[in-house]
DNA sequence: GCTGGCACTCGCATGCGCAGAGTGCCAGGG
DNA sequence: CCCTGGCACTCTGCGCATGCGAGTGCCAGC
């Protein structure tokens, strides 16, 4: 569709721009790209660009800068990833080496995400439908009360308060935490619904029976309820970086980074492992309209468990941020499948 | 020390910065308050209170905003907090009451108070010094790997992993478990150190010794670690409200934010139940020496088991402020002690 | 199809003047 | 003794004109 020299033109541009935050002109880039040819050429080639939509001029008489289709197009095919150095590398696993447990894990990952890319990190807890559950709790917390807690095969916990309709006995507790151990541990998050189903016709103590089945739906909402993924962000002040365009900029993505609901979606559903770029306008949220993500799926074994990324604005170096992102998921994930 | 009208025009300045974030002149304090007095002699209160140090004048021939150490005397002697009105009373309360677990009470505490305020909230959550062990749980993840969980009175849970030099039997391990249990359960954390100590002692059998001394020694580490306190911060969106003075002063703030370290400093010695604000230099941290901090220990009895609080510029709403860390604190208290 | 040249367009920084808000000081009055 | 009205002074902020420079589009020529 183009010529060499005009996707060229393009990555010089985008290049550039990146780096001196400020629209470039045709003479700068013919001084710092050796194109081989003249500023004059350079100006045919960026008005033909500029007619198909790749870069844009901010006002009559200014430099060019990338649009959203131009970033794109760089994304795709004019750059590669750029891989960490080895010094990168080790300072990467070292760090995130010292974690204790998944919050510490997951906390590490956002601090070496945020340091390495200078953006805003978001990091998600390994979901619960991709995990296995490890371990299921009962606990009598008084004597109609009972603290159901669920630890999966990455480490996650998670607790929930049940009001029983009726006191319960503690080895009526016990026997089902029995029962429901032996069905449960080891199955995916996924699959134990339908175990819990079948649980629940296997018990006949009558005066068992409605606190049984109390239990076993608040088991069940929970599955359900906190399949709802947490996350944890971080590197927030990095906003503040190309804050000197406008607080007006900075105040719509710190409200998307608060609601959860938005953050999820942004890293985008999380089967597919695969990095992912989505580029201002590609973002849904309108509050991230001139912000970039880059996101990318982690997990222990080939399949992603969750995923990490970051935000930044798309006026970012995506060579680098892309090969940093790809780094921290792998050695994440090797962290994850050793514990 | 000074005249009730000198202390007078104080709150009046106070006031009307606060709402109009100018620098407040005489006549615009006579002609909005009921001073009883010319500008002329608004003049030489002012002139008085400036030499003290209680306002001062951006620049020569401006108006005057108050002094941290003006603030600090609005704050002690000239101003009331605010209770809240009885529909907010109820919106607090039915939005907490909707919470389901500890993370959802923070979580749901956060925002309210960013909402209320409009400024940064933080919220810790409750610590383990000074909560009670509800139960101590030994879960065999591998044959020499252990996973530690331990549940509070308060809901919170903490993990831990554990490699031991050696596997571990599933009877030693439930023996250990019910052993700990019996020990520690309904302890405070604090003597919980004291109580493991004397049960490595009982333990006789040669080939779990070492197990068990490093599955205790963990235990101990984990408090000792653990009571660095967790907390969760919400509401980063309103700093850009004020903003329009500079990103310069944003930037600090948000740093400080991120590090847990200078927040647990910031909400303070968490003994004390008591409400305190600390303004603009008085915060130790020097990102925050524009911003003044109002925290108040929150807690199911009368004694304060954690600390919640806003971030704010100094000129702010002290006494509306106030009401609301005061309000919310309340009644998150009192969910606490229903569950 | 590339190049050099040329006229043109804006954005941006600079300098000036002016209005407005605020001050300090002083002399006069209750 | 304290308050008041008046007056001269000092800044800031804003609007406006000006000049400069970077960048563009177009065109004729190689």
């Amino acid at each position: 569709m183009f010529s060499e020299r005009r996707l060229e033109v393009l990555r010089a541009i985008v290049q550039d721009y990146v780096g001196t935050e400020e629209p470039v002109g045709s003479k700068a880039l013919t001084e710092r790209h050796k194109l081989g040819v003249s500023p004059a050429t350079v100006r045919n080639d960026m008005a033909v660009l500029e007619e198909e939509g790749y870069i844009a001029q901010p006002h009559t008489s200014a430099g060019r800068i990338p649009t959203d289709k131009g970033y794109r197009l760089f994304v795709d095919k004019l750059a590669a990833v750029k891989p960490m150095s080895p010094p990168e590398r080790r300072a990467i696993q070292s760090f995130l080496d010292g974690a204790v447990d998944l919050d510490d894990v997951v906390a590490r990952t956002v601090r070496l995400l945020a340091q390495l890319t200078r953006q805003v990190a978001v990091v998600q807890y390994p979901s619960l439908t991709r995990s296995t559950v490890r371990h299921v709790e009962l606990l009598s917390m008084a004597p109609a009360r009972v603290m159901l807690v669920l630890i999966t095969d990455t480490g996650r916990v998670e607790q929930r308060m049940i009001d029983c309709p009726a006191p319960f006995g503690e080895t009526s507790l016990a026997d089902l935490r029995a029962r429901l151990n032996s069905r449960v541990a080891g199955r995916r998050f996924a699959d134990v619904p339908q175990l819990v189903q079948d649980l629940a016709e296997v018990f006949e103590e009558p005066e068992d029976r409605s606190t049984v089945a109390t239990v076993l739906s608040t088991l069940l909402e929970t599955l359900v309820e906190k399949t709802e993924e947490r996350l944890m962000i971080g590197g927030t002040a990095n906003l503040t970086r190309f804050a000197h365009d406008f607080p007006l900029t900075i105040r719509p993505v710190l409200e998307a980074l608060e609601e959860q609901v938005v953050l999820l979606k942004l890293l985008g559903e999380a089967k597919d492992p695969a990095m992912r770029v989505r580029i201002g306008h590609e973002n849904a949220h309108e509050g991230l309209n001139s912000t970039s993500v880059v996101s990318v799926g982690y997990g222990s074994g080939g399949e992603a468990v969750a995923k990490l990324g970051v935000v930044g604005p798309t006026r970012m170096d995506y060579p680098g941020t892309m090969g940093a992102v790809r780094a921290v998921a792998r050695y994440v994930g090797q962290i994850l499948a050793e514990s």
